[in-house]
DNA sequence: AGCATAAATAATAA
DNA sequence: TTATTATTTATGCT
């Protein structure tokens, strides 16, 4: 039926230069050859965004909005197309990581260095958990809200995600239910 | 989406089924009763959690951002409709319903007391980027789709704009970015 | 009208 | 509490 349009590929082969735009392990420049294809057949089908959108989420959830498709693929062709403007451009240091671990090492950093910004702590990945894993974890909490740390990392190691992970779980979702009952106590509602 | 979480799973009346949902001396049921009732309340009267929860700071101390509320509710509801999956709900309960109308019909409407005034805060007016703008953006976004917050200063400041501004564009970016790759990963074009 | 995308809101990991 | 991610809404173009 009507997502079979866009079952198939046309992909282009190749393409992937050794100019090795990798961003987040994935090769923009891939990114960016998907992009123009998705558009090509949309245009080629003459289907809007919309309706592509409308198509998708019959067999791909509600996930794909206008909004989605247009910002999934707009802005990698936009970026395409500037970049290829000019590749030119003044190369000016922003990427501060190394700057800045260096001037810090160097012992030449002032207050006003630190003001207005963090020290770029590396924050770790927000990770999401699936489904299935999220339904073990509340059945698991509705039983027992403080699991002891062999439980916790049973839990880990059955679920597949790190133990620390598991153990915030189960601290963020305790103090949601205090706060739940903090408002229910209040007569809130 | 996350209307389907009110639609419907089965709301118990009164409770305190033996099954006793029961975890450190509060009955599970009843939490998930009351987030629902509080956000069928705050959608009825038109508010944002952000909203909600600037009013409550008022009278009840600093304790209630958004995420405190968010973290409160909607993780309860969350729990209810997956635990609600597994046990065959055959039970489709109006009453429950109607106790709850009735519950905050007549309850307090102290949350209106302390809102009522501006529920539309003007949309910040969409700015839009010079090509030369979007040029550097996306350089930088190329070599690192996480700029600290050091880094986005200095943007902002280089091409005057707001911080947030900047801070916003990454984040749009970024998801840009992923629904492209979900997208290809799920074979598309 | 349809596209592109900035801004706002909700949800939740850290 | 903070920061990010996920999703929606709305606005400026063409």
């Amino acid at each position: 039926e009507d997502q079979d349009m866009l079952a198939d590929s046309p992909n282009q082969p190749t393409i992937s230069q050794s100019s090795s735009n990798v961003v987040d392990g994935i090769n923009l420049e891939d990114i960016k050859e998907f992009a123009k294809a998705f558009k090509l057949r949309r245009l080629g089908l003459g289907l809007t965004q919309t309706q592509v959108g409308q198509a998708l989420s019959v067999t791909e959830g509600p996930a794909y909005s206008q909004s989605a498709i247009c910002s999934a693929l707009a802005s990698q062709m936009l970026a395409a197309q500037l970049s290829s403007q000019q590749q030119n451009m003044s190369r000016l240091d922003f990427d501060g990581r190394d700057n800045l671990h260096n001037r810090y090492a160097s012992g030449q950093n002032h207050l006003t260095d630190f003001i207005g910004m963090e020290p770029s702590k590396k924050r770790k990945r927000r990770t999401s958990f699936t489904p299935q894993a999220l339904e073990l974890l509340n059945a698991h909490f509705e039983r027992n809200t403080h699991p002891s740390g062999t439980e916790i990392t049973g839990l880990a190691h059955q679920l597949g995600y790190e133990r620390e992970v598991i153990r915030i779980w189960f601290c963020n979702k305790r103090q949601a239910l205090k706060n739940t009952v903090r408002m229910m106590s209040k007569g809130m509602v």
